[in-house]
DNA sequence: ACTGTACCCTGTAGGC
DNA sequence: TGCCTACAGGGTACAG
């Protein structure tokens, strides 16, 4: 489900109840999602301080004072909801999902802050998860050791796309799709950059890299297309297809502005391009582009 | 080393 | 109404 855009809204929403208050209560309701959670999960949490909420890709990282960081991926369909102005111990969840409405069967995990906000994680695939690590242990950790660049950072340049893209022969979509590529594409703003950029996903990735020295053209537009479209991306909170929610339950708006992501059939809005855009299947998932103006 | 497929899990949409 | 299939924003294990 989420991507960068998506889980940096989630971030904006979490940063504000979490930076500077302590873990009061916690309702672990199963072991784990798609990992346990780990054995001692609640003990290393409980009482202890947020220094601070970062993202990493597509990972929530909240710095503790102890030295430790509670690790978060919100996988498909994983989401966080807030609930302010009401200080609810964790026994008194049967209560809160009677007031509120909440999903019981699915809501995983509830943290009681010390600021007083409940903040509730519901996930019905259990994609996702969650576990606490070592803050010095995270640059090693198998999560986070082969993770590309940010793309939202200075890092991301046509010349980094070309040395990542040479002798490669996937698709240029299973390429950006790779998280050792790029950190936190996913499968909506891979079509919808490789749209803008005008570049076929069923293009080798070897046509990024360099000729005599030189970034191509094609790299040069992906760099500028993949930073343009996730920070509109963030502008509107993200995408919701169906289970994107930011925080505070509003709906992202990015879905609105579209060009080919489950767009099928629609003409293609490239301002002089007749083409329509086409869905096939790459990985195993589906790809949305315009074959005529993708080239 | 690289590449593609199957799989984890639940919910939903669409065809019949 | 029900049943069936296909598909969904992610990542990983494995086979070739």
């Amino acid at each position: 489900m989420p991507e960068l855009p998506e889980v940096e809204t989630v971030r904006r929403g979490l940063e504000p109840v979490m930076r500077g208050h302590s873990f009061e209560h916690i309702l672990q309701r199963r072991d784990g999602l798609r990992f346990p959670f780990g054995k001692n999960f609640k003990r290393r949490l409980l009482g202890v301080t947020v220094q601070r909420l970062r993202r990493r890709a597509k990972y929530l990282v909240a710095e503790l004072d102890t030295g430790d960081a509670l690790v978060i991926h919100l996988g498909m369909s994983g989401r966080f909801s807030v609930h302010y102005n009401r200080k609810m111990p964790a026994e008194t969840l049967g209560a809160y999902i009677y007031e509120t409405g909440a999903d019981q069967k699915h809501d995983h995990i509830v943290f009681t802050m010390s600021g007083g906000a409940t903040i509730v994680y519901n996930d019905p695939r259990r994609f996702g998860f969650m576990q606490v690590l070592a803050q010095r242990e995270l640059d090693q950790h198998p999560w986070f050791r082969a993770l590309g660049v940010e793309p939202l950072g200075s890092d991301l340049t046509a010349e980094y796309l070309a040395a990542k893209a040479v002798g490669r022969k996937v698709s240029l979509k299973a390429f950006l799709m790779d998280q050792r590529t790029i950190a936190g594409l996913g499968n909506i703003y891979v079509c919808e950059a490789l749209h803008r950029a005008g570049l076929s996903p069923k293009r080798s990735a070897a046509c990024l890299a360099t000729v005599n020295g030189q970034p191509t053209r094609r790299a040069i537009r992906l760099v500028e297309a993949i930073p343009d479209v996730l920070q509109k991306a963030v502008h509107l909170g993200g995408s919701t297809l169906r289970d994107h929610r930011k925080p505070d339950g509003d709906k992202g708006w990015f879905q609105e502005t579209f060009k080919v992501y489950d767009r099928t059939g629609a003409p293609c809005s490239r301002t002089g391009c007749r083409g329509q855009v086409k869905r096939i299947v790459q990985q195993g998932r589906s790809t949305f582009y315009c074959s005529a103006c993708q080239r």
